[in-house]
DNA sequence: CTGTTAGCGCGTTCAA
DNA sequence: TTGAACGCGCTAACAG
């Protein structure tokens, strides 16, 4: 069924050898039997076993990309940009997906036994200090990059192991910014569970930045799912008490969602009575309740690609990448109505 | 670096072919020798090469996935569920990205070199009679799996093409039924491109449906990219008409929310004066502007894959598979306000 | 129960 | 400019 370098060298009177040169354009193969060999391959169908071919080679052109989730919008943040820059390269994207530790072991271990080489890793939200994945990868000398968290256990410059991560502190103060401009001094919180660095660091980027811009006293709220449902019940909560924020921001587009959905259904107006922040630019971010002023990155997998294929080609270090973001300003956020 | 069988056999004192064995559990080696091996298989942190093993087996355990986009909700429906349900079945997922005919066929062809046993197919919606990918997969015999749309050039019943679509004619049925017995008699209706066939369905079946119940005219636009935008804009055009439908009914959940958005923003109340369907059950038919009832379908990629692997493991034919819906009633639907 | 032989499809090396 | 021998890591088929 499948046509081989043998079968087109049979077809052609010539060896298999001569075949193979001509195909990868070799430069020692004359032009006229290039063109004939060419010619044959593509009228029988041929395409190379790339199994074949890295046995030999030792390179597979395979990477690999384990996350939690394809579907959501975290998961989509890193596969759509780290798969088209992989195409581009002529490097195909194995993907896995895991939801425990031993599942995200198992399916690096899948990936190498396929030649992968390279490991790309969205982790799942966790608060272990260690990942069997990462001592799966390192032992075997596979260079390895994470999205958006990475474990305790990754030394610093640990040459072969690399992250790319949002500036999370960053995007705080560009939020804190924008919000203090209009006039706001009491703003509630929403975030991300501290187990996620990025997170961590973006409630650090919000108490530090209130502090120093002289704004009221925080409310904040760490959640582990960073769920919609989660914005919208702990908003309710909020708008019970007596003393209201005038600002909301949140860890992520899918909260502020939830907590717009509640401030509507309260009756309030936004951003008249009460402003609103996400993070992420999504698909929620357009099409929520409201349209929101959030911070919006760049893609996460295109950049992590770009680290590791430079130190593929070029040898080096993978040194971390934080992706800074930049404000985008909608329909959420406003001067208070007097 | 990597451990071969035949580093453990030297370090074992036995032959490559009594560890290889071993470690596949075959029947005719001793329980004690198979202890060694695994222990020292585990030490040296041995795992197998699926390049060489797939050359010499002819089957590579890997699977070829092919969309327009991962970030999408529509990739997300496929991708999740074939993903996972391959995994369970210990199979591999090349994941590729195409946005154009030549597009498919390169990453069509890319995986066929690494020996992907049949190719999923999500296609984006196109015009074009003939695709160019499928040419090339079944040249080479391969099994070819639709999801959603699948071209004007697979015949029926063609054996290893087969494809995995969505009800839609059942699903406006689903949403006829329950806007009829709302009330509703004039309906608007929001739809895919008929070149997308699970789209024309749904028209069909609308046009159909109203007829059949005695509702009344159906004003009808059908939209490239159903994007919310879309839907907001067309939805825009709609209220400034003096004679108002009083249910939009949407292909999709994203273009439901852009109207629903559309409608809010004129003051009007949902579902009071305008009740509004989608089609989907994602994120947005959530936490959009208003909780959207919508028809919800179980993940196509799933189907898909059980599809393929029961005639990979049994033999016989691949047949075309028709994904029926169920409604979801949320709060984007009720009763006229008299 | 264990080992030997052979070869999957390709590319590197070296000779013609 | 072309070809022959060899081996990548693994396993099917057959001996022992």
């Amino acid at each position: 069924m499948r046509v081989r370098l043998r079968d087109l060298a049979e077809g052609l009177g010539l060896s298999v050898m001569a075949v193979s040169k001509a195909l990868r354009d070799a430069p020692d193969i004359g032009a006229a039997t290039k063109a004939r060999v060419r010619a044959e391959a593509e009228k029988r169908g041929y395409w190379p076993n790339e199994s074949a071919r890295s046995l030999r080679v030792k390179q597979s052109g395979l990477i690999g990309l384990v996350l939690p989730d394809l579907a959501s919008e975290e998961g989509a943040l890193v596969s759509g940009g780290l798969t088209e820059a992989a195409q581009e390269a002529g490097i195909s994207v194995l993907v896995g997906i895991a939801r425990s530790g031993k599942q995200e072991a198992e399916q690096v271990r899948a990936m190498m036994g396929r030649g992968a080489e390279a490991i790309f890793f969205l982790p799942r939200i966790s608060t272990e200090h260690r990942s069997a994945a990462l001592e799966v990868v390192s032992r075997a000398g596979l260079p390895m990059i994470f999205f958006k968290r990475y474990p305790a256990d990754v030394g610093p410059g640990s040459g072969r192991v690399s992250w790319v991560v949002r500036d999370m502190g960053g995007a705080a103060n560009l939020v804190l910014d924008h919000l203090s401009d209009l006039g706001h001094r009491r703003v509630a919180y929403f975030g991300g569970h501290s187990a996620d660095r990025s997170h961590a660091e973006h409630l650090r980027g919000i108490q530090e930045g209130v502090v120093a811009r002289g704004m009221g006293r925080v409310g904040g709220i760490q959640m582990v799912g960073l769920q919609p449902e989660e914005g919208e019940k702990e908003m309710k909560k909020i708008l019970e008490k007596k003393e209201r924020p005038t600002a909301v921001i949140c860890g992520n587009d899918a909260v502020a969602a939830g907590a717009a959905r509640a401030i509507l259904a309260m009756g309030l107006s936004i951003p008249a009575e009460m402003s609103v922040t996400g993070v992420g630019d999504g698909e929620l971010s357009h099409y929520g309740p409201i349209s929101l002023t959030t911070v919006r990155f760049p893609s996460l997998g295109r950049a992590g690609f770009d680290l590791w294929k430079k130190v593929r080609d070029e040898g080096g270090e993978m040194n971390p990448l934080i992706v800074k973001g930049e404000l985008v300003v909608r329909d959420s956020t406003g001067r208070l109505k007097e």
